[in-house]
DNA sequence: TCAAAAGTGTTGCTGTTACACCCATGT
DNA sequence: ACATGGGTGTAACAGCAACACTTTTGA
């Protein structure tokens, strides 16, 4: 096969999501959590997965993912941003090429949604066993959130549209999986001005605290030059 | 189409790479420089664009840009890490997912390939104008490697196994467009531990400068939980 | 009035920046 | 000897972590 030449044949292109979201049981400090579905064929029939489908001809990737989204799970992510392209040959005994991509969940739309046949939801930290190599694409998002949220406002895409600055100091405790200091954290983020105060308060046991909410019309991340993708389905 | 059920048809899947090397015209401070292959072919024929080929069945991703690499320009890149794969449908009038593959290239490496028909290199800040969205996709080629230098090695990726701190200070002041302190950035990279100073100097002009060379088993870049891909063709 | 979270102040540490200065070599 | 880049020293500054402290509520 020459550079200009077509190729042979085409290749099946798959589209899948690691979906990420907090979880909370009782009092307790919440968690990552993220759906999976289990596989009803071979390869690895009865092992569990990363929802996805196939790509569409007539549709984008981003948007690809946000329909296989919405069919396997019925949920609809606050951020989606494409993780990695993988397309080893011995992924699958038919040449498959998967686009990964992974996505935020405001922990009441993953309350909110049906729950669907065999679709379950497991702690991020205590997976099944998982077909081809989600274990370690998990992983990998994980481990792209803990970086990101390091330096963007994606943590945010945990939250609802007016939150505190413990629900948001929360998220970001569970993500990088240690405690940070509240008068410190309070500084760092309104350093960045991102965060707009509003005249209310949640009213709770103790003292009210401010709800915040971020600044509109700007992305949860910098993706550099490349704007961020189309991801309606019409 | 259902989560479970096959495609009606296969996609082809594209490859290619934006190629980043260092290149000096005459005593002055070098550029970034790449190549472009000129298209015989509709669409865009006559335009530049980013060297590539298609996705052989047999291979995988990395594998196929690094071949496409070889076979388009004869050259073999020092780093190679996949950018992007894009996808929109109204990117070619046919479907084509594009898996775009960025790389470095040793200065001396791009002198050493010979010359191809249909290859030409141009300076990264002066394009011509460009086949599809690689110019685009070249901008955030660039804005990655800028963010790379930052927490990273990858501007070893432009010099020979050996060499001295301040071939490495021009190839960090070349990648982000402002000159360093010479004494502050011996102490940064000094800092890091990844570089072993040699017996060695380089007797020219002036006092002496010590060679140094990376240190050998430690990847350019770290990736996170994903392994650096397979690029041997064999 | 007390417990606990909201929110402010302050101090010390660490890494960065700017720049003065000495060193070693070719011309 | 002197110009020039190699290499060291250091003081000022900025950002951050740690933690003492005040404020405001519910019980």
């Amino acid at each position: 096969m020459t550079r200009s030449g077509q190729p042979e044949e085409g290749i099946r292109v798959a589209v899948s999501t690691a979906i990420l979201t907090l979880r909370r049981d009782g009092a307790q400090a919440p968690r990552i959590a993220l759906p999976l579905v289990r596989r009803t064929r071979d390869p690895h029939a009865g092992a569990w997965a990363l929802p996805g489908g196939w790509l569409d001809t007539r549709e984008g990737l981003a948007t690809a993912a946000a329909r296989t989204l919405a069919e396997t799970t019925g949920l609809a992510p606050s951020y989606l941003e494409q993780l990695y392209a993988f397309g080893a040959v011995d992924r699958s005994p038919s040449r498959v090429v998967s686009v990964v991509y992974w996505a935020l969940l405001r922990e009441e739309d993953a309350l909110g949604a049906a729950a669907q046949e065999n679709v379950h939801w497991f702690d991020a930290t205590d997976l099944p066993e998982l077909a081809f190599d989600h274990a370690r694409i998990i992983e990998y998002a994980l481990w792209r959130l803990r970086n990101k949220v390091g330096y963007s406002r994606v943590a945010q895409g945990f939250l609802p549209p007016e939150f505190t600055l413990a629900d948001l100091r929360e998220a970001y405790e569970t993500i990088l999986g240690r405690k940070l200091d509240p008068a410190n954290f309070r500084r760092q983020v309104d350093a960045t001005r991102t965060l707009i105060p509003t005249n209310a308060f949640r009213t709770g046991n103790h003292r009210p605290a401010r709800l915040y909410r971020d600044a509109t019309d700007v992305e949860l991340a910098d993706r550099g030059p490349l704007s961020p993708e189309e991801t309606r389905t019409s």
